[in-house]
RNA sequence: GGGCGCGUAGCUCAGGGGUAGAGCAUCUGCCUUUUAAGCAGAGGGUCGGUGGUUCGAGCCCACCCGCGCUCACCA
């Protein structure tokens, strides 16, 4: 088929001298370069070196363009045979899809796109599979239609390498998401933050409800989980003294997978000391406006159609008002029977959601969450829900915990970090009787945790932003699937 | 896990019981400023898989595999 062609070609190159697997080129600019500094009606030709992929080849007997390809964009080139001679015949060799090193000089067609007029041709790499072009037209309105594009879901998640060579769009969200990384990890930086590393592999699994990852060590013969959080180290390093931690890494969650959940997906964690969540909530604030103008220049967005601003100051609402607001119920005063009531008005299937933490809980997504589109900080949570919270100062039955919403998603989550020992003690044994009770998700003792918080934890406030939601957020992507290179899939079963 | 939808040439898609189709890509010939280059010709398919119904199955039925959307769960 095909790539039977393909081979034969190669070697067809190989017997007229060219290696098609080259070891370097000395590459000098590039397609965006070549454009953006060419100057109309130079007496001076410009001599450049470029190299990249082959999307398009127009062939005229003994002259031929095409487009070669590179990180920057697409650039045309001119080859005739008058000035390359064997290369030419080489280069009827050569297909869409391969690599090859060109030089020559810039100018401009009669048709005045800014070209590459070839003096020297070098194949860098054949490829032998074909590549899934697609070709780009303009419409009479000037806008750019693509033909026949490469959008198989499958194939392009399976395959991404491929993804990002014809879909030259995608490739700008994955460049977006490595700079918003760069931006928040600069900003922690500067704070004077240290970054380290803890555990993935783990003895227990602490720091958020959510069912485990688990594999073996084979020479400690032990079961490890993958982590489902960094929290309980990154808090033990805040017993051993540091002055603000952080982590951006993977974390592991066995649970369904949809449009907004990867199995592996990338968290940051950060722990201030002396700090509490009011401090928290000014800080993630700024640090998103300041990600925003580094990345983007900007901080107005539009989200799925919808604007979202992050102009200072977010909307602040503790959720016992918000709650009461939307729907009447007071959460600390309503009885459980009100509360069942009300949550059955609004729909909330009250036989999964047992226990009145979680009802509550319940009730706020389905009545609150989608209505918070402008960035918003939702305060002050139920107690059982939040085991590694401090206890609310003034508010029995609450913590001091805040979840940050934008478009209706939650974007971050904070508290003041529970520091007392024997608090902790208390509410990890309350997550054991829920684990009795069957709940899958509840948290595990740590008593190593435990015991650092006894040699005294300060006061600290504690920060998750989950990293693949904001970049969605930020380059306007419904699906976590496309902010990430490989999201999770199927085995392929056979080729 | 449930519901809905999809799977046909390398890619994008038609075809819904009676000889497997189109455009692009590929191959051959012509063509030294083209740009979805053009002109003339050609090749290319286990129609996701396995069974079944039928004289006959991409097409109808069952099961399986994969993907998407959605619900449940979660960040």
């Amino acid at each position: 088929m095909l790539i039977k062609r393909r081979f034969e070609e190669l070697e067809e190159l190989r017997g007229k001298g060219f290696e098609p697997y080259a070891y370097s080129f000395a590459v000098d600019s590039n397609s965006e370069d070549v454009k953006a500094n060419f100057i109309e009606n130079s007496e001076e030709k410009r001599t450049v070196k470029i190299a990249g992929r082959i999307m398009a080849i127009r062939r005229m007997g003994k002259a031929s363009f095409a487009h070669l390809q590179d990180m920057k964009g697409r650039v045309q080139v001119y080859l005739r045979k008058d000035d390359i001679g064997d290369s030419y015949d080489a280069f009827k060799l050569m297909d869409i899809g391969d690599i090859v090193g060109i030089e020559g000089y810039v100018f401009k067609t009669k048709t005045g796109e800014i070209s590459v007029h070839v003096t020297d041709l070098q194949l860098l790499s054949k490829s032998i599979r074909p590549l899934p072009v697609a070709k780009e037209t303009t419409d009479e309105h000037g806008n750019k239609v693509v033909h026949d594009q490469f959008v198989d879901k499958e194939l392009r998640y399976r395959q991404r390498y491929v993804d990002l060579i014809v879909n030259s769009t995608i490739k700008d969200t994955f460049i977006k998401r490595s700079r918003i990384i760069s931006a928040m990890r600069n900003y922690l930086d500067a704070k004077g933050y240290l970054e380290v590393e803890t555990p993935i592999l783990q003895p227990l699994y602490g720091g958020a409800s959510a069912r485990p990852f688990m594999t073996h060590h084979n020479s400690l013969d032990t079961d490890l989980y993958l982590r489902i959080a960094d929290e309980l180290y990154l808090k033990k390093l805040i017993v051993g003294g540091f002055d603000g931690v952080y982590e951006i890494s993977k974390d592991f969650r066995n649970e369904g997978m949809d449009r907004t959940h990867n199995p592996e997906f990338t968290m940051m964690e950060l722990y201030v000391p002396y700090k509490d969540y009011v401090w928290m909530m000014q800080f993630v604030e700024i640090m998103i406006q300041n990600i925003c103008t580094v990345v983007f220049g900007k901080i107005d967005f539009v989200y799925e159609g919808k604007n979202i601003s992050f102009k200072s100051p977010w909307k602040r609402v503790s959720m016992v008002d918000v709650i009461k607001e939307k729907t009447g119920l007071d959460i600390l005063k309503g009885t459980n029977e009100e509360l069942k009531e009300t949550a059955k008005k609004y729909g909330v299937d009250i036989l999964k959601a047992e226990g009145r933490s979680k009802l509550i809980d319940e009730l706020f997504s389905v009545t609150v969450q989608p209505e918070l589109i402008e960035p918003s900080f939702v305060v002050d949570y139920p107690l059982d829900l939040s085991p590694l919270a401090k206890k609310h100062r003034t508010i029995n039955g609450l913590v001091e915990r805040f979840e940050g919403y934008v478009a209706g998603r939650e974007i971050c989550n904070a508290f003041s970090e529970l520091n007392d020992p024997i608090d902790q003690r208390d509410r990890f044994e309350g997550q054991v009787r829920l684990r009795e009770e069957g709940d899958a998700e509840a948290h595990q003792i740590d008593e190593d945790f435990i015991r650092a918080l006894e040699y005294g934890m300060p006061p600290t406030a504690g920060l998750g932003v989950g990293i693949d939601r904001l970049v969605m957020l930020l380059t306007d992507q419904s699906s976590i699937r496309d902010v990430i290179f490989f999201p999770q899939m199927k085995p392929e079963v056979n080729q």
